[in-house]
DNA sequence: ATATATATTGGCACATAATGGCAGAACACA
DNA sequence: TGTGTTCTGCCATTATGTGCCAATATATAT
């Protein structure tokens, strides 16, 4: 499972370091070291090939004319790019993944259980910066249906 | 898989240059670099040869009798026409189905899965520009259901 | 404390991608 | 056979992606 949180700046051609606590829990998955990036609210997520796969599987079992998942697919799959580590263990951000971000050169990226999610450092100090644990303290009773 | 989005423009001559990653798609599936494209809605679809075979043999599955069944098989197949891919990654699309498409410059490829998308721009932002909010939340329960 | 390894990042050079243009080949049609 | 039109291969250009080396910082080991 990927946790922690970690800064790295992004070099000028859209280059990130996947941290390596990360590709650490790749490696122990036997995972291949290529994620999938999509967009999502504000941010980006990054799910390891495998997982992705297997979603894709399930997805390709659809019949064409399900005009509706269809339209999910296309949304989904469209977005989706994926971004294979290269030898210094850094992943390139594609352009139109980047601008959807916000992401100039400084980027924050999440640990979340199965995924990864790679912020703007500005739009992460906005969105989780100070009333971080407000928030938490609030929403933590949500916690307990889960036996926490 | 084909998965992405990606924006290019058609020569004068209608050749339109396939996304490498693609191309890399069909080189790791020892697929053969062609593409059977037909229309479809207001778009077109092209499948990697091996799959569109897949998708002839079921439809000759399908009994002569079955008149419904014939009129969209005819539609189908009469419209279906290989591209090989040349030297430089293009295919040329043939003028019917440039213009059933609406495709004079701007064209939009999405990766689907097992099969390629191509929109004319315009048509694809008329779709799918607007509406992209009620996409995005039905992919994120398609995610959610999937577990990711 | 010192040496050695690893992580992150910057920079540079080269490879590849996308696309525009052109010339000859193939083709259809009178 | 002649005459356009479309197709096709190839070259050139530009932008972007990619691999690699090196510098620095941090962690780990001796």
């Amino acid at each position: 499972m990927f946790r922690g949180r970690y800064e790295h700046t992004m070099t000028k051609t859209g280059r990130v370091s996947i941290p390596s606590k990360f590709r650490e829990v790749l490696r122990k998955n036997n995972s291949e070291e290529t994620f999938v990036i999509t967009n999502f609210d504000c941010y980006l997520v990054a799910y390891p090939m495998r997982e992705w796969s297997e979603l894709e599987r399930k997805l390709s079992k659809i019949s064409l004319t399900d005009s509706e998942a269809t339209s999910s697919i296309r949304y989904l799959m469209g977005n989706a790019v994926d971004c294979p580590i290269d030898n210094q263990g850094r992943v390139l951000i594609p352009q139109s993944l980047r601008s959807y971000a916000s992401i100039e050169t400084e980027v924050v990226l999440v640990g979340m259980l199965k995924k990864i999610e790679i912020w703007s450092r500005e739009t992460w100090e906005k969105e989780n910066g100070s009333g971080a644990f407000e928030n938490f303290k609030q929403s933590r009773e949500v916690l307990a249906q889960y036996g926490l």
